[in-house]
DNA sequence: CATGCTAATAGTGTATACAATTTCACTATG
DNA sequence: CATAGTGAAATTGTATACACTATTAGCATG
């Protein structure tokens, strides 16, 4: 028997797909979303669009206004502070428990990770960067087995994810974040939790500081 | 013109009483939620009781399950303690950032409040102190300033509200809270943020310990 | 009695119809 | 020309109908 998890509903598929559209861009913030819209573009009825809507909203992706409609969230630079604020709280946190967890498999494996990352700085190869810098954070995420924090971090990110995408091509701190993450990892092999959470709550202010400072340029994306 | 936020949508209205009946322990973790119940209970169709339940979904205050149906969500005591770590984490922060902010007016209504739940405790008086409890951290909550970091905290408090006001009729912590709470104040007279931070975390682990020690006693309502 | 099949029931998932509201273009009026 | 008003179109909000799934009770069969 084919396993049921496979079908989703599309309440939940309709979820996935516009989230990502959201998260990768092909929804930018301030776009006006219509249900009808949704409705053929995805060729389903507005009674699964509504409820995923709703979900989404309720992660802070979208915004409703009553009897008006839908939009792509905006963040302001202060939301967006805010958010890589709180992030680097959690983060550190995550990191701090996870170090206890660590085995040397996953110091290597994380090793790997980030010479992968090092290789994609230096060819500028900014997908492979993405891909493998979303699995060095995650890796310590998933390790802390801690199922809140880790939803919560993975909300945070998304709401930021199209703005970090975006700055990303403007941004010359490949070397310094390579830096931070070897900090990082030091700090793990030594099983120095305290050092760990410092460095990674550092690491994510850095960020915050770059994604401001480059988004300055397409002032047109904040609110 | 009436003002247009008074008459709310069906289905933000429903939303608001499932949420307030769930928080109150009028529905019980566990409890078992039809549609058509729901439906019947409060005049309303199918329809923005839906909506309004994914919107308590993504919030973790009830569970679907897939043709299944509905239950309010029941905590493990993993997961309380996890909650409770975030918002030690979360609640500290803000109170840590909140210091800066408050003015003579602010730690003089934040006194009358301390007093009150002094009041309360003596007189044993729960749904006061509930009420002064709930006036006192929010205080530092909202003059933080931060939107996005209320909203986190106050949807945690919502999943473990319920639990918390179960225990609170064994808790003998009365006075060590009131205890914690005169060092929060003295920290923020002092104008130190640190101390401040570091008292409302060792806070709201003490009271995480508390709860996860007197549920000990009712261990049906959990998972 | 145990087991497996079947039909009925109840509940969720989705589509559609209708109601209410907003928006916007167009017109009438000063 | 500016502006208020009016009505049609578009859009959201809600109700209802139908489809699909899961559960359960009852019956037949071994």
């Amino acid at each position: 028997m084919a396993d049921n998890r496979l079908d989703k509903s599309i309440r939940q598929d309709i979820y996935e797909r516009i989230r990502d559209d959201i998260t990768c861009g092909r929804l930018l913030p301030g776009e006006r979303l219509t249900e009808n819209k949704l409705s053929n573009m995805y060729n389903v009825s507005r009674s699964p669009i509504r409820e995923a809507l709703r979900q989404l909203e309720s992660e802070g992706l979208i915004s409703f206004e009553r009897n008006k409609g839908i939009e792509v969230s905006k963040l302001s630079v202060k939301q967006m502070k805010e958010i890589y604020d709180i992030r680097s709280l959690l983060e550190g946190y995550a990191v701090r428990i996870s170090v206890e967890q660590l085995t040397k498999k996953d110091i290597s494996a994380l090793t790997n990770i980030h010479k992968k990352l090092i290789t994609a700085a230096r060819d500028k190869n900014i997908q492979a960067w993405l891909q493998n810098n979303a699995l060095f954070h995650s890796y310590f995420r998933d390790k802390a087995g801690k199922e809140n924090l880790c939803q919560l971090i993975v909300m945070l990110k998304r709401r930021t994810y199209h703005y970090q995408n975006m700055s990303l091509s403007y941004d010359r701190y490949f070397e310094t974040y390579i830096g931070h993450h070897a900090a990082i990892l030091e700090a793990c092999k030594k099983k120095d939790a305290d050092l760990a959470e410092r460095q990674m709550r550092q690491h994510v202010q850095t960020t915050k500081c770059a994604i401001v400072e480059s988004l300055s340029m397409n002032r047109n994306l904040l609110m």
